[in-house]
DNA sequence: GATGAGGTAGACAGATCTGTCTACCCGACA
DNA sequence: TGTCGGGTAGACAGATCTGTCTACCTCATC
């Protein structure tokens, strides 16, 4: 459940009522449409509480995005672990990570996503914050790829895929369709390590195809070589 | 120039000037940013007069969004056209085509898609335009890739890889890396037809996976966008 | 028991947003 | 010439949004 948690507010302090209804707020029905009167309503605290603890409304977007960034990077990263293969490329844990993100019924896309279209240039620390989560995503993607000089480029091109997918996932009727898309797109990966490289070749200047990627046994050339 | 249009004004007759205005506020700003006493203001034009047209902000929006629709597809065809190589792999019309797309000094994101997100469902039927969007697009990209019965599935994967890229020019600060990620993504598919098919593996469900190197597909120089 | 931190309820100001309405203007054309 | 479609200018209503402010409450701790 990377998206939302089920407002359970009895008992929390003042801050962290407001940031869990902004949270739910903001993630579900956007930024911009909500109003800090709803936030203030649904946390169920004083108007003069709220901007005690948030000089305005922007700071409550950048606290909120600070600590979405924590939440998603912890569920995502815990997922690639869970749906770790047991054996084979660590990479086959993608896909059914994110379908299990599409498959949470309030999902509605990647907040910061989201957030950069919402507000535009006009809260540059948000850009920001984006940009620092999808480095977490595409560090948390690397590890799943052999150390390779192309590494950082391959977890880059698989990052902005999987933003491709959810973007797509927000307008399609279901998930099968952009899921389909991301296995399509990874295929390419996930058979090159699945099977050692064997079939591929290094494309020395480019390549998400790189082999040199995955460790091939020298034997096994000394011995063609023979 | 896929995003706006210059903002001629002139001898136009109202209903055109509030298009016109729209599509550079709403596209440039943003929906919910943009309120109607704005996009009136930019259209000279009377607020009786927007409200003749348009009975309400949604069927602007709607208008907007048919427009920018036949727009951008005709752009987009255009372009796949103009960057069509002599000989050699169709596909590879995609990344300068995209590239140009990023250059533009106003670019800010597909349209759909950031109205998908603006808009959530509170206007379904802009979602329908935004599904009708990318049908389209993937349709145009089903062109240029040879007949098979996984023709499809493979476009509508680029489709999706375009979308992320579309989406990550928009907070990265510049599009270099967006696009080599697009490339990076592409290659497969580009190696594959490029050499018909000759050196490579096909896998039975679905794909191709490269043997060789082949020479990456030269890319039109794009100017960096501040 | 006094005090102060942290909380509540809610009125209010000022901006902005959508949408309505009145009153007037102008030029094509029957 | 008179009419009418299409246009202008702008006041106004009512909602909503951000942010301020007053007045009061509650409770742990000194």
């Amino acid at each position: 459940m990377p998206t939302t948690v089920p407002l359970k507010l009895e008992g929390r302090p003042a801050r962290e009522r407001i940031l869990l209804a902004a949270h739910a707020l903001f993630y579900c029905e956007g930024i911009r449409a909500t109003g800090v009167d709803r936030v203030i309503a649904t946390a169920e605290v004083a108007k003069l509480t709220f901007y005690r603890h948030f000089p305005g409304k922007n700071d409550l977007v950048l606290a909120y995005l600070e600590r979405q960034h924590e939440n998603w990077i912890a569920w995502f990263t815990a997922a690639l672990v869970r749906h770790r293969p047991r054996r084979g490329n660590p990479l086959a844990a993608l896909v059914p990570t994110i379908a299990e993100w599409l498959a949470d019924p309030r999902f509605r896309g990647c907040a910061f996503l989201n957030t950069v279209v919402e507000l535009g240039t006009t809260l540059p620390a948000a850009t920001a914050l984006c940009r620092r989560n999808k480095q977490a995503m595409t560090a948390a993607i690397a590890d799943l790829l052999p150390p390779s000089r192309q590494r950082p480029r391959q977890a880059r091109a698989i990052a902005t895929a999987i933003d491709g997918v959810v973007m797509h996932a927000q307008f399609e009727p279901d998930a099968k369709a952009p899921l389909q898309a991301l296995r399509d797109l990874l295929r390419p990966l996930l058979v090159e390590a699945a099977d050692g490289g064997r079939k591929t070749v290094p494309t020395p200047s480019t390549g998400v195809i790189a082999t040199e990627a995955t460790p091939v046994p020298r034997t096994r050339k000394l011995r063609a070589k023979k």
